[in-house]
DNA sequence: CAGTGGTCTAGACCACTGG
DNA sequence: CAGTGGTCTAGACCACTGC
């Protein structure tokens, strides 16, 4: 009965540490601030390193850390905020937002073949491109294209450039986007700059043109740094 | 030299896990399956159980598991489409899409007393909503409307019906979305019936009346059952 | 009460960065 | 080469579920 009410909590120590340490973020650390290294931390707090390394991955996940091996723990500064999906029936590429890095003709996973309604051994031009936002890669794109959508081109292989025009000539009808979480995949994460695994937010959006699906692009932002947004009327939210 | 070229990876173990799991998962498992328990997975593959582990957050991040303390680990269905955002300029609440489990009338915190520029001291009612999918709770929500936005209510405690009621009288010119990765608060948590610190997806939008903005809702989604679906015209895509 | 996933420990070694 | 975060181990105990 006299011992002095040590917290009734049944609130995991990493929840409580993940608490302390957002507090002190937000009062004792400024933005880019490298923070004391992991095996200190835990010995300040009394705690092994992995329940540490617990809260400090949360941290990370909501954005308010950024890790980087052989470097340290800095304070992340506010998410950027990336516009995605105008509300406007028009290609997004028509301002430079993204830079073709690659291109392949190969089959598409089947996720992909049963949305353009193809068969799953059918060409299809995967045009991978990256998206940048002060001065950082923020997301990176397979734009899948199925040959029969680009006739123009014939079956053989074409440059990213040639394939994106093509694609331009079409007249838009409407466009379907989805928003899910995943973890980014080897490549994508190189081009990321993440390790694999990092949580992304997938955007996946279908083209279509009188109910046809002619093209799919599954875009990988960094969940860590990018807000994305949505406005419906053209004005752009800026970070 | 004799070594059978035992795999020159520097893959880590989980990493390599998780694709052997994901593969057996598409193969020799039907959906709502349960899965052996952690302990015998890690002997079998012969890992340390932690590491087994974090292939298995991985893929519960990727919403392909599902794993309730107390029972056990089974196979996810697909995600659940939720439609937001529909580019309409209407008040989302018109079907009964969220229902009412409570209100407040509190000072808001600091970021969103920002977004509705009221001073940070100001009364605003928030009212708390879930909305059901399925027979299954997706998302929660915080609907913030400053006292002045509802003249009609006066400064007492209203219902939240009433809150809602009275929004709704008002013409909405527009609304700004933005979608982030979070992780769930512990009231949250309890209201979409996941461990604190769950992943979500964190939709805030801000209704504006002629440039000003009238109320602001956080909506918090289940990360690892929901995709989030905008689509440009009124047409919903279902599951 | 037995069995499950969730938390926690105290180590060890590795991969990477920068001086 | 010293220091950082990333991976991994082999245990232990706890909280919760269902029988």
């Amino acid at each position: 009965m006299g011992t002095t009410q040590l917290e009734a909590v049944q609130e995991p120590k990493y929840w409580h540490l993940k608490s302390v340490l957002s507090d002190a973020l937000d009062s004792e650390f400024a933005v880019g601030e490298i923070l004391p290294n992991e095996r200190d931390l835990a010995a300040r707090f009394g705690v092994a390193r992995a329940t540490l390394r617990q809260a400090l991955d949360q941290l990370e996940l909501e954005g308010r850390l950024q890790r980087r091996r052989g470097v340290g723990t800095t304070v992340a500064p506010p998410r950027i905020g990336v516009p995605v999906g105008s509300g406007s029936h028009a290609w997004p590429d028509e301002q430079e937002l993204w830079e073709p890095v690659g291109v392949t003709r190969e089959a598409a996973p089947a996720s992909i073949a049963r949305m353009l309604g193809t068969d799953r051994s059918a060409h299809v031009h995967t045009v991978r491109r990256v998206r940048a936002r002060h001065g950082q890669t923020v997301a990176a794109q397979l734009m899948y294209v199925p040959a029969a959508s680009v006739p123009g081109l014939g079956d053989a292989p074409a440059a990213p450039e040639a394939v994106l025009a093509e694609l331009g000539r079409l007249d838009l009808a409407g466009q379907d986007r989805t928003v899910e979480l995943g973890s980014a995949r080897a490549e994508d994460a190189r081009e990321l700059d993440r390790l694999p695994g990092a949580p992304v937010l997938v955007v996946t959006t279908r083209y279509t043109v009188e109910d046809r699906t002619v093209a799919v692009s599954v875009d990988t932002y960094r969940a860590d740094t990018c807000r994305l947004t949505f406005s419906d009327d053209g004005s752009v939210i800026a970070s």
